[in-house]
DNA sequence: CCTGCTGTAACCACCATTGTTACAATCAGG
DNA sequence: CCTGATTGTAACAATGGTGGTTACAGCAGG
């Protein structure tokens, strides 16, 4: 099954919060959603994730939502974990209850585990790897002609 | 989301097979359910996966389950490819719709894309690194004793 | 005080997963 | 050639996460 998109649309979010200009009318839910495609609410649950993980600072009533980081200090591992698209060490289920009596049973779990937690980490290493401020940057490096 | 426990199952099953011996009691469906803790059926679905994939040899009626290679040949990266956890590069999903009248909008997709690919092959690498050999030797080191 | 926004609960439809029953098709061995 | 065990598969249910939606209380700036 695949990993929940929250976790791209969490990333599509702090990248309107990166690129806004001081200037600029405020970023509520209703316009990124708009620019994400989908409802303010999910927005706002998104934002109560980012903020709990202390990625954005959101000012209740009108005062619009702010990183609390420089985008270059904020790594894409950070944000797939604050939306908690899987908890820590657990991408991979393992059916829970194998037959002890057997001796595959018995060890199956064990003998998965150091490759599955290898292999997950390799996976996260990509997106410690990888900052918010590469992804704006690649998003203005394309420029504004529809790809 | 996590990645589907028929993974891990389908190791499980594969090295039962690979751990049989010429003079044992045949591997059935409701056997190997039986180490797995799980329905017969289960074990039948995921086994005609297996063979659709060319891992393993299911004679009909009362013929017994076997691989088609050695151990030391199947890579658990083909295994997970067999049971269809993901489809090929689609272990993130990203939504599907941004507003492309937006900036960011119209890029987040292709910018996410190289960074949630390098993701997931280095995931896919690790699996390609291990062989069902290598988790049966595990499986054997661990011994008799119950863990 | 008003207005617009956030925070959150509650509910929904949808989909993949896992387990289960049922049964036809198949073959090995007697 | 029969029988009995086993596979292959369809059909269905229960479960759980996801994403969308409505509703509304709480908050703060003008």
């Amino acid at each position: 099954m695949q990993i929940s998109s929250r976790f791209s649309v969490a990333v599509h979010v702090l990248s309107l919060l990166a690129l806004q200009q001081p200037g600029d009318e405020l970023l509520t839910s209703e316009r990124m959603a708009g620019s994400v495609n989908t409802n303010p609410v999910v927005i706002r649950r998104l934002l109560g994730q980012l903020k709990k993980a202390g990625l954005v600072e959101v000012r209740p009533a009108s005062g619009g939502t702010f990183l609390t980081r420089l985008p270059q200090a904020v790594s894409l591992l950070e944000v797939y974990r604050a939306v908690e698209v899987v908890e820590e060490g657990q991408l991979f289920s393992v059916h829970d209850k194998p037959n002890p009596a057997c001796l595959v049973g018995r060890h199956i779990q064990s003998a998965l585990d150091t490759t599955l937690q290898r292999a997950q980490t390799a996976l996260e290493q990509v997106l410690a790897g990888t900052t918010l401020a590469q992804v704006t940057t690649d998003i203005l490096a394309r420029g504004p002609e529809t790809s």
